[in-house]
DNA sequence: GGTAATCGATAAATCGATTTTTCGCAGTTG
DNA sequence: CAACTGCGAAAAATCGATTTATCGATTACC
């Protein structure tokens, strides 16, 4: 009774001579088929039951062509979105049981191409890859050429070989540039990464037009970091310095993803503006902390539960073979205006100032 | 050269065939064993490039009793805290030719055995568990009773079978006393979560044994919640509700844990109390924007890839064989003390009050 | 020169399942 | 009574590697 060695499991063929059948008939009782007679069925159940018999996934998966076996792909797992995104396409792989492996590619795309290579030598059924800049990138390339069957998410828009799910962030940013243009700004300032062009172009174009068709001499400036976060920093940092000295600021920054908010948030202390009487601040994507701060940050939530579900969906339906052209779907924002956005010069120190 | 099929890879008999030698020669060569004439050895090297054939590590695993497969098992994925440790896990892993699984037991001990069940079929090398509540979990007697191999980290402090490793939360806790007291608190409430009774325990214990002895009748009052966060927002209203009546108030608040931050945050918030003109705060687990906020967050740091380091490192000793009682390890916190600390009645709002 | 030791490589067993093929037996049919 | 049909289950092939046992050819030793 005390501590035991670690005794091999017990395999089907144990199941098996303990019932008293073949091999063969206890796989086909575990999997449902019911030309076995009653009395030998039970028999197995008996024995499985007994020998807390389980199938193992790995031996069980040797023998079919698509594995068992979901490869996730995200750029990184330390923010709440891929963190949630994560948890969700694990429980939705679980449900159809099905594993879920999860890789970060860490922001790179030479690691990207790695990972997903190695999940194509794990001969995965399926892969939900996030990729790090967008849809036409090494990895999405590597997935055709050796026709793996995968669906890509959030930094991506429309594909020609796969189908595509993210949030329909152009709507979102509208909806930011309606809020802002109804408070009042007419300066405003957009920043974001370059590398994930295709959602920054969409993000921006779809703020710049909802801003110009409301206000058509809005004026709007973008500042845009091309790979890295850092240098966004010093972008940002000299950007203010230069207006500063011919006297001008923007009233509202809209940050296109994240970092980019907090970037922001970091550079406003910096030079002690408050939010939002010295300037306003929308992020996009939503963080728990941003509605316990003072001031709560507005921010645009994107729906991860909807994105998980509806790329496994899809995912699972190819891997079921079902085909047709691939579709890009969009999934709508929330745009939570929380205490960062105000008019401007309302505020009580909209001069800027030093505030301790 | 239009989109091919997925056409099926090729095997290590494909590659032995093409070089003219035997399976068993071509495994020998990639395994790097040297009785083998470099002829052949060349032969298969140049067969495998160009075939660009890969081991499929499923099948070289069903051969070996104790799989390239690490679990990995967090209470959560979407703190930025169990995010940097699955990355690092991954990492290191990684490193070993080793493929992490990682799952996530969403803060329930039933899930938590679930899991581990599911990693015990795939017959993994080890675990590294973060249990959601200890070490004496189910999950830890399902580990011992089968048998795994595995490390526990993050909510233990010691056990008797397996290895720990985890921050050293009461040296730490005593330096957010000695820092506390030194500004001149002497009313300091605590909160935290009751159901990581451990950790808990050494964190307050820590931090209370440190102030006594600084200051004999400092007075610490403690607010925990039995399992979930919620409740604790209720309790800590209701706390300072009656401490209104009695006209006595903390002049610090120290979170045990990053939500019982984010709920004490948020409670300040509604009650118009700024940080630390009007109430000090400090919080175990750092996060990101807590230094870009106003003001910026004290917080305890921890030390992630250490922790994640000794784990895989005690983990591997462990798979290739190495014995010896269990260790428990604590790796050193870094305490930094921001904004939200100051003295008491120094601030400008010492009074509490509505400053809007 | 004959037996033994050595070397390199191959055939075969193995891991634990699934799937296909074969087989025995009972009941029908011509 | 021989041939046919079906059913349920066992035997065997398969998946893709690793590992052990075996084998033939060469070298070594007495």
């Amino acid at each position: 009774m005390a501590h035991r060695q670690a005794q091999r499991r017990s395999s089907i063929h144990d199941v098996a001579s303990r019932a008293g059948v073949s091999a063969a008939t206890v796989s086909k009782v575990l999997a449902g088929v019911t030309t076995v007679k009653p009395e030998n069925a039970q028999r197995v159940f008996d024995a499985v039951e007994h020998l807390g018999y389980r199938v193992d996934p790995l031996a069980s998966d040797m023998r079919r062509a698509k594995r068992r076996i979901i490869g996730a792909i995200m750029p990184e797992f330390e923010s709440e979105f891929f963190g949630q995104m994560v948890s969700e396409l694990e429980g939705l792989a679980e449900q159809r049981g099905y594993t879920l492996v999860a890789a970060s590619s860490r922001e790179s795309e030479a690691r990207e191409k790695e990972v997903l290579a190695r999940m194509h030598d794990w001969r995965v059924a399926g892969v939900v890859l996030a990729p790090v800049r967008n849809e036409h990138g090494p990895a999405a390339g590597f997935m055709k050429a050796n026709g793996m069957t995968g669906v890509l998410i959030d930094r991506v828009l429309a594909d020609d070989a796969f189908d595509t799910v993210s949030a329909d962030s152009a709507a979102a940013s509208a909806e930011v540039a309606r809020e802002l243009i109804g408070k009042g700004h007419r300066h405003i300032l957009v920043i974001g990464l370059g590398q994930q062009a295709a959602t920054v172009r969409a993000r921006l174009d779809g703020f710049r037009a909802k801003a110009l068709e409301l206000v058509p001499d809005v004026r709007i400036d973008v500042v845009l970091s091309e790979s890295e976060v850092e240098p966004l920093r010093a972008l940002l940092h000299d950007y203010f310095d230069k207006g500063a000295k011919r006297g001008e600021r923007p009233t509202a920054v809209y940050s296109l993803f994240l970092k980019g908010t907090l970037v922001a948030l970091s550079e406003f202390r910096r030079r002690g503006w408050h939010c939002p009487d010295d300037i306003s601040l929308v992020g996009f994507d939503d963080a728990e902390w941003m509605q316990v701060t003072w001031p709560a940050i507005a921010a645009v939530v994107q729906p991860v539960r909807q994105i998980a579900a509806q790329a496994m969906d899809v995912l699972f339906a190819r891997i079921d073979g079902g085909d047709g052209p691939p579709k890009a779907r969009l999934e709508p924002c929330k745009v939570l205006m929380r205490e960062s956005v105000g008019s401007p010069g309302s505020g009580p120190h909209s001069g800027g100032g030093n505030r301790q």
